[in-house]
DNA sequence: CTTCGGACTGTTTTT
DNA sequence: CAGTCCGAAG
């Protein structure tokens, strides 16, 4: 057992669940409360919150009042004193919707719900489950959880030591395969023939046949195999392990599987059309004994086919538990009839749908906008001023505040474009999903060193730390390292401690290593001597668990937050950026201490750890009044009274990639993304497309999406912008001069193109032409922008350019500007190469 | 062993 | 246009 944990982790059989959870629902919870909430339910709703036995499945369309029903279905559950807040499991697939879930059951049944430990996304419990049976499946309860990084390098260093060819199967196109047997519930040897994959190696080791070139190749599954049992060695999970292996738990070991299925009398599942296969094989072992299971979902809103969500398990749910109660939610409170009517009309193009009919009672309002612009950066421009004019109040509304008002696009790429107008007309925006914290490196850095000293079999947090900051160690002393390690079957830190012992190593590097283990060794002694029990205290002691001595120096104990302080500041981590003189690195200090600051919330350093391996996001309640920009991916299950929609191009979206890769699966996925983003609207909705996009830093032309096309025409008003396209539905073209210029007679027949458009390898083709013969649009305008922004520079100032690094300015003329630079002497400039380097760096806010 | 510069390549969407 | 990767020079 792991000293981490000051409860005991290993009594579960007498009592899964640990004693103060039970304690503080009871009595509350208990007292048989009347159900006056049950009649802010529609028949339906409260159908589907009263028919609480069996096998239950609720189709609930956008906007029809699904988590009203969910959440009073909870609280119906646990005022009926039918089971115990920690006797229900309800899944959710965000951990977004989680939290609101907990906060909405608490409303109905008074106070805090902190009793509802089995709340949580997939991940979260799934985690929270193999922490307490890691022993089974060879893990130890201090498990790592790998984000994608992680893994992708872990899957490089074996295709490497495999020596395939990285440059034609790349560890990215690995990772995709494997994940997909994942999600299909397929461990190595579960992984059907069929399915496997040819890789072939590197020429020098190919045997080489005659003039085939058949040479020396290798399996998916094999490196599949060696995957896991690299992630076994490394006391590692990836995302997808944490469902496998509890699957894989419960298929072997009955018991285990006995005490869960009875302990969760209750089983609630949110956005049931997004679970995978082996999340649904894990649904069903645990329902299979009283089948107490109620699915929620949404087949119209299916979206994430690509990261192996099965539609069929909502379709075919009723034949998995025959019997089931079907109810469906058809009712939407969100939106207006326009609104609805245009979402509706998307939507019918799809074949294959359980069929719901949405009506409202709302009756007007406004039609679905639709204007098209000239460049993304024309569309920015514009949904900026439209903002403000909501903002402002227009067209006789009252005024509409940024809060309430979102732009989602499809691809986070197209979020720059906004950036950049926000922030120079100051307007306050919210990137959701957007830049990460966690992924920064300074706090990548920060947890690789929280990782080293919780798990110390976590090689690949050891190997991303042992030479940050620089100690002398290159590359031949990390090969030595490994290759000790691989003979010897030991870890990464077990080999650096033998082979600086032994003088495998030598000089600096060996010195600072030596250094670096001592430290390593003091920190995980300070955090292990600081959370054992004390004498006084009652918890109960695990006698197989030596006790540990006071590390030397230490008086007191430290708590978790003053030992990542101790330990970045031991390390020589927080000197480092100290010492950097590069203009980011302040920003990065801050980062370290607003990581320290959060791990305040946390009661230890693993818990921290997993909850960002978990959550990832680090979303700081800002009350603030802040335009959302966000993807239509993350805007599933929100809504707003005023959403823009841009980027309605063919190729954007629907996304070629998507379609190239799966054909009209991909093409009905993208529909459903349509129909998401136009019923996340609830007054105004405005959809917008570009006739020339700058994607890879080159301008391509591009048609108005077909899902325009399925906008029923009532139900839309086509806005004319100034100047640039003739009235017209579907936005035809008047060819002005510069229109020409770059083609934008495909706006006009584009239904002749289409097909040309559609073939794979369009794409590229049009790339490479367009680098020959499209004029870069709107150059003119971009040259008036370019010499506006250009900043005003002094004598004296401190610039910083690309090439030369940094100087002052000694003189202009114009926009000439002489430099003196510290490091390439005195050079003569364009203004516009430079940038003042008093900026401190384009950090945004997250 | 580190640093620098050039070539190359890739963008959907996320727990 | 980035960010990453690789090879050459310090």
């Amino acid at each position: 057992m792991c000293a981490l944990h000051s409860r005991p982790m290993n009594d579960w059989s007498d009592d899964p669940f640990e004693s103060y959870e039970r304690e503080s629902l009871s009595a509350r919870a208990m007292a048989a409360r009347p159900a006056p909430y049950l009649d802010e339910l529609n028949p339906e709703q409260r159908r589907a919150a009263e028919t609480l036995d069996g096998p239950v499945l609720m189709l609930a369309g956008a906007g029809t009042g699904k988590t009203k029903a969910l959440t009073t279905r909870i609280a119906h559950l646990l005022n009926s004193g039918r089971a115990q807040p920690n006797e229900i499991l309800a899944v959710t697939f965000t951990n977004k919707a989680a939290r609101e879930m907990k906060d909405r059951v608490g409303r109905h049944v008074g106070g805090v719900i902190e009793g509802m430990p089995w709340l949580g996304t997939f991940h979260s419990l799934c985690n929270k489950l193999l922490r307490r049976h890691a022993e089974l499946v060879d893990l130890k309860s201090n498990f790592t959880i790998l984000d994608t990084d992680d893994q992708l390098r872990l899957l490089k260093q074996i295709i490497v030591a495999e020596n395939i060819d990285v440059k034609k199967w790349t560890p990215r196109w690995f990772a995709s395969i494997i994940d997909g047997y994942k999600n299909r519930g397929w461990f190595p040897d579960d992984v059907p023939p069929s399915e496997d994959k040819i890789v072939h190696c590197l020429p020098h080791v190919t045997t080489r046949v005659s003039e085939g070139g058949t040479g020396a190749t290798r399996q998916v599954v094999d490196i599949y195999r060696d995957y896991q049992k690299r992630l076994i060695t490394l006391n590692a999970v990836d995302f997808g392990d944490l469902l496998l292996h509890i699957v894989s738990i419960f298929k072997a070991h009955p018991d285990v599987l006995e005490k869960y299925q009875r302990w969760f009398k209750y089983i609630l599942v949110d956005e049931y059309q997004d679970t995978n296969v082996a999340q649904y094989l894990w649904l069903r072992l645990l329902a299979q004994g009283h089948k107490n299971i109620c699915c929620v979902g949404d087949d119209d809103q299916s979206i994430y086919g690509w990261r192996g969500a099965e539609v069929g398990n909502i379709l075919r749910f009723e034949k998995d538990f025959p019997g089931a109660a079907v109810i469906r939610l058809e009712q939407n409170y969100r939106s207006t009839e326009h609104i609805l009517a245009a979402a509706s009309g998307v939507i019918k193009g799809n074949a294959d749908r359980l069929g719901k009919t949405l009506w409202t009672a709302a009756e007007g309002g406004e039609k679905v906008r639709l204007i098209g612009h000239w460049d993304g950066d024309e569309e920015a421009r514009w949904i900026g001023e439209e903002i403000e004019s909501y903002q402002r109040g227009t067209r006789g509304l009252d005024p509409i505040g940024l809060n309430d008002q979102a732009i989602l696009v499809r691809a986070s790429f197209q979020m720059r474009a906004f950036e950049d107008r926000f922030l120079t007309i100051g307007m306050p925006y919210r990137v959701v999903g957007g830049p990460r914290f966690y992924e920064r490196m300074e706090i990548r850095d920060a947890m690789a060193y929280f990782r080293v000293v919780v798990s110390e079999d976590d090689d690949l947090a050891l190997e991303r730390i042992i030479n940050t900051p620089k100690r002398g160690l290159g590359d031949k002393a990390l090969q030595t390292i490994n290759a000790f390690a691989r003979e010897n079957g030991v870890s990464m830190m077990d080999a650096a401690r033998t082979v600086v012992a032994d003088g495998a190593i030598k000089g600096k590097g060996a010195k600072n290593l030596a250094e670096l283990l001592r430290g390593i060794d003091r920190w995980n002694a300070i955090m292990r001597w600081s959370t054992q029990p004390g004498p006084d205290s009652d918890a109960v002691i695990d006698l197989d668990e030596p006790m540990v001595e006071r590390p030397e120096g230490l008086e007191a104990p430290l708590s978790h937050v003053e030992l990542a302080q101790v330990i970045l500041d031991e390390s020589g981590y927080t000197a480092h950026w100290q010492n950097d003189k590069t203009p980011e690195a302040p920003g990065r200090l801050e980062n370290l201490k607003e990581l320290v600051r959060a791990l305040e919330e946390f009661e230890n350093l693993q818990g921290f750890l997993e909850h960002v391996a978990l959550v990832m996001s680090n979303e700081t309640e800002d009350a603030a009044e802040k335009v959302t920009i966000m993807t239509l991916h993350a805007a599933k299950g929100l809504e707003f009274p005023v959403v823009f929609l841009p980027g309605w191009e063919d190729g954007l979206f629907p996304s070629q990639r998507s379609m190239d890769e799966s054909g009209l699966k991909g093409l009905e996925e993208e529909r459903r993304l349509a129909y998401v983003g136009i019923t996340r609207a609830e007054r105004h909705c405005t959809i917008t497309f570009a006739a020339n996009r700058l994607t890879y830093g080159q301008w391509n032309a591009a048609m108005p999406s077909r899902f325009i096309d399925e906008l029923p025409e009532q139900h839309v008003e086509v806005l004319t912008p100034p100047g640039l396209y003739g009235g017209g539905f579907g936005a035809a073209a008047s060819a002005s001069p510069r229109e020409q210029a770059i083609g934008a007679s495909d706006l006009m027949d584009k239904a002749s193109k289409a097909d040309v458009y559609n073939s794979p390898g369009w794409a590229r083709m049009q790339r490479n032409s367009a680098r020959r013969s499209v004029r870069q649009p709107s150059e003119a305008r971009n040259m008036v922008i370019d010499a506006a922004a250009t900043p005003a520079f002094d004598i004296g100032e401190r610039v910083f350019h690309q090439k030369f690094g940094y100087g002052a300015i000694t003189a202009f003329e114009g926009d000439k500007l002489t430099i003196a630079f510290e490091k390439a002497g005195e050079k003569k400039v364009l203004a516009s190469y430079v940038k003042s380097a008093g900026s401190a760096g384009d950090d945004v806010p997250f």
